[in-house]
DNA sequence: CGATAATTTGATTTTTCTCAAGACGCGTGG
DNA sequence: CCACGCGTCTTGAGAAAAATCAAATTATCG
């Protein structure tokens, strides 16, 4: 597939728009959005706001998360540079979304995507796919909070990040215990003796609280089920 | 929207398809599928497989899992008479499917839905939108798997399964308490002393054990959270 | 450097699980 | 029609996992 197809079809607009650099002219302008800079804790948009655009997360870290009426909190997903958040098939955002630390994201009008998928059939099974990748990790999520215990959901979590991180040699966390222990059913107690206990076996090190090194892969995988 | 849109674009086969009976000219006719009977437990597609067809539930119940190397369950969702299941916008099944009971499930060629969002903006919306709604059940599963509690999760369930069924009067449980359980993140002992306490309440009614009348709502309800 | 927030650790309680036994329901065959 | 067997469901007692409450330690930021 060509760079112009990636860039239309896979809405792959980080490539399309590198925006403050001069390649404005790949991909369909519709595309184009501004940066918008959030700061730490900063709400994108609430559960049940009109889910007039997408983003996606040029730098920094965003958290997407539901709320019970008592304010406990299930974050569904973590967003890294790169990965989209907020795309929805329907008028409303399912989920709310806030800035993790600093962030810096691309926003992308929903109905210029909505636009194109109605010309472009193979833009239309471009969204159609995302929805399903959301979807796909969702399922696996549901496996890990309804039937695996609190030291598999940390050494799961620890693995998915690192795969998606670039950098091999340490893993970093963006984000804090809270928002870790609201992601995997945990609390930030349970979170925070899973690490210590995983660190003590001599599987991973914690050089600093926000920073993981793989010590043992192979005790992790094991713990991954 | 007419009868026609609606086969056409929401694949409403059931609707469009009335197998066995003699309107086999309504909708289009990649949309037909072979009506199969499944007995009780029988497996109608495996995770990894190949996603040669999506499916309908005609009567009976179905249910889609995810399984733990070392066996453990968890239950994506239920699928009663009327529900879509085994969509994919890749081509492998991501989650497992059973009859639960005896079931009748109408076949739908995969590529024939492929090949009418190609040609048709319409129907490639539609299967976004399936998909959609799937990973809205999926999110809201999560906050439920993640943050509430066994009770909580009892009194959703029976809501949403309540919901679900036309008969108001009593809600049928299609599935054991193994299924419920592994649907609902617990054991059969939780579910069952669960229900047991409800009842104690006077929140519900268990006239059979695969039976539940709502003798309070409201209360349900706020346990819904 | 000090104040504040985040994280870790400890002690205890709560929830849910596990193991075990008994009850119930249902279909089969006498 | 009833007895039996088998699978499912319920109930109980005890154990385990994780939560809660509390305090101490460490990191962060001005």
């Amino acid at each position: 597939m060509t760079a112009h197809a990636v860039a239309r079809h896979e809405f792959d607009t980080g490539a399309a728009v590198r925006v403050g650099g001069d390649s404005l002219t790949l991909g369909p302008v519709e595309l184009m959005g501004a940066r918008i800079r959030y700061e730490r804790d900063a709400e994108i948009y609430g559960e049940g706001e009109p889910a007039e655009f997408a983003y996606k997360v040029i730098s920094g870290a965003v958290r997407t998360y539901k709320l019970l009426n008592d304010g406990r909190r299930q974050i569904g997903g973590f967003h890294l540079a790169g990965d989209l958040f907020g795309l929805e098939a329907g008028v409303e955002h399912r989920l709310s979304a806030e800035a993790i630390g600093e962030a810096t994201v691309l926003v992308i009008r929903r109905s210029a995507l909505l636009g194109l998928a109605a010309q472009d059939a193979d833009a239309a099974r471009a969204l159609w796919t995302l929805t399903a990748a959301d979807l796909e990790r969702a399922q696996n999520h549901l496996l890990l909070l309804g039937r695996k215990s609190a030291c598999e959901r940390v050494a799961s979590f620890l693995l998915d990040l690192a795969a998606r991180q670039p950098a091999a040699a340490t893993v970093d966390l963006p984000m804090s215990r809270q928002d870790m222990a609201d992601y995997l059913g945990l609390t930030i107690e349970t979170v925070s003796r899973t690490l210590t206990q995983l660190q003590n076996e001599g599987v991973i090190a914690l050089p600093s609280c926000r920073k993981v090194v793989f010590c043992n892969r192979q005790a992790l995988s094991r713990l991954n089920a």
